[in-house]
DNA sequence: AAAGCCTAGTAATACGTATTACTACCCATA
DNA sequence: TATGGGTAGTAATACGTATTACTAGGCTTT
């Protein structure tokens, strides 16, 4: 027989029934069956190798103490450490985490969704695009589709819209922008370009957004943004467009925001193609603060994400959504880290 | 009733039994039911919002149609692109890929196995510590703990030891390793520093004797080897205190070939911090061709893995064992790129 | 008219587990 | 001896689906 053993297999091999196989290993024996039969048991499903079938504890439960996370892309390892403070928490409370890479980035779903999103009690999901996140729970055209959270399964969101219908869990990324904003124009800078991600979701928005409301309250201060993938490839080559376009008049910036680290790896390549230094001609920042920002030369002034703790807080809210509880939306702060990337003007724009 | 429906809530809202509404929903009812039955059952189903209890039908079934993708770390986005291949091959043939990111990195676990391993078909596993997958397959202490693959899930091992009992599709790392040290070699450098990674995982202890080999074969070189953690800050380190240690001498190596593009980040930041130029004073090489390399400044000569096609490959592979075939192993070859981060040597040691 | 076939469904069942309700037995007490 | 209570288990059942075997009725063929 080299069917898998099943639990009655254990209770033919123990002399007991089904039943018993089952308290026993639950471990929720205590005044119901006696030591030695306990034991016996034990050792009938050590001998033949059991192991429960999932899928038939999942539908006797009607859960799987499994959530999945929900990432853009795991070529940011910003992701991973979401994952790390999910997978934490969940671990405590005996949940497991697994990771699904939309398969179009931060973008809404193309073609069907074929994540398993229905063998799962709950979902997180990080740095979406809104119409991904209903698309998710509930499938378009369907009843319901409006009211993302509603149904299917429990659904808290990090890093994306409050003003959804999901608990979400939030960076705040606007105060972390306006705290490069303040440094950049602290050192003097007054002329400053914001390279921005082309994406539509919420967490780039609030960037753009932040901003531009920074730069507006500063006296005297001038700003210009432009969309680049979230590419290194990407962002050099909307760099370099922009310097040559602007680059030679008293025009140019003398500072880049980024809107994530990987994008001003790009801007750094582009900004050397072009013969400029940094932060000597132009100052750089990033966004996020992954391994990247401290590799490169010189090392990178960005906003460091509290990740790990993201992703701790948004299982922990998971949870008690899971638990029928309503958890509060909430934002961590990030950090400011200044580094080697930004500097005053050389030449004073004032 | 705020209870999700079932096929049976489905079947009395169309007014037909329970067997007819799966029939209709799993499109084989041709010549089974009327199109028009079939039409309003469809109807039913959109509108109650009935989407299958994926439990149910696993148990049914016997299969999930889901397989879980093991990696060691999210940190470094190479699983990242593994994933993606892996995720193409899967979706042609109806099944999803979920990524399980290993507690314990490359290493052996730690305490009881938490992932939902049993809740899917497969199980692609890369770049593990041996250990590590014969307690993944079958619990440690256990009958088959020796024969990993033969109990449990079908499993394919990706950049692990051939050797092993489940088929392996690898990337051939001795052959990246033998063509870094030729270009070295051809460049006129004879004095060689290998900074390989401390961890006891197939492709480190190959990367580790092909080092050797090809050094091994080269007239009047020498080569010194120690280990770090796979890490930008474990790397620095460990070069910080070999350059202090042997720096002075003539002793000192002129090429340094790190086991990975994230520990030649570190590298690049001890080199730096001791005063040396790269590649002036010391070439440095790095292994994978991660987004990092060619952010790095100068830009790193490594080893490109074809990340995707290895994805792909072990996904097909674990198919074709799920179809009861027997997949032959295979390695796939390495590119070398050479970049700006290995020079001649300034001063010949011969 | 009898026999066979096609159409359009349905009833019954099994997957493997966890849990609830029950029972048989033994012992102590009245 | 009857009653009650504790001990050590078991029988039965439900979770929701997919599939197999079956049937009722109408139609065609000989």
């Amino acid at each position: 027989m080299s069917r898998r053993p099943t639990s009655r297999d254990v209770a033919v091999a123990a002399g007991v029934s089904q039943s018993t196989v089952s308290i026993v290993l639950a471990g929720k024996w205590q005044g119901r069956v006696s030591v030695h039969t306990a034991q016996s048991v034990r050792e009938a499903a050590t001998r033949l190798g059991y192991r429960p079938n999932l899928a038939a504890r999942n539908l006797r439960l009607g859960q799987t103490r499994t959530v999945l996370l929900i990432v853009p892309t795991l070529a940011n390892p910003f992701f991973g450490a979401v994952y790390t403070g999910a997978a934490r928490i969940a671990a405590e409370h005996g949940f497991s985490v697994v990771v699904y890479p939309w398969p179009d980035g931060h973008g809404p779903a193309r073609g069907p969704f074929s994540a398993p999103h229905e063998a799962i009690d709950g979902v997180l999901a990080s740095s979406m695009a809104t119409d991904a996140l209903t698309d998710l729970v509930v499938a378009p055209g369907q009843p319901g589709h409006d009211r993302a959270g509603d149904m299917g399964v429990p659904l808290v969101m990090l890093d994306s819209d409050p003003a959804g219908t999901a608990p979400t869990v939030n960076v705040d990324v606007a105060d972390g922008m306006r705290a490069l904003v303040g440094h950049l124009a602290g050192l003097g800078h007054r002329r400053l370009w914001h390279l921005a991600a082309d994406i539509d979701a919420w967490t780039f928005r609030t960037r753009a957004r932040a901003v531009a409301a920074a730069v507006a309250a500063l006296p005297d201060a001038a700003l210009v943004r432009r969309a680049a993938p979230i590419t290194v490839d990407g962002a050099r080559a909307a760099v370099r467009r922009w310097l040559g376009e602007e680059g030679r008049g008293a025009d140019r910036g003398t500072a880049l925001l980024c809107d994530d680290d990987v994008m001003a790896a790009g801007a750094y390549k582009a900004a050397r193609d072009a013969g400029l230094d940094i932060p000597g001609d132009l100052s750089i920042t990033g966004f996020d603060d992954i391994l990247l920002a401290e590799a490169l030369e010189p090392e990178l002034t960005t906003v460091r994400l509290p990740a790990v703790a993201l992703g701790e807080r948004a299982m922990s809210a998971l949870l008690e959504l899971l638990d029928q509880g309503r958890p509060r939306g909430l934002s961590l702060p990030g950090d400011l880290i200044v580094r080697a990337s930004t500097a005053p003007p050389r030449r004073a724009t004032t």
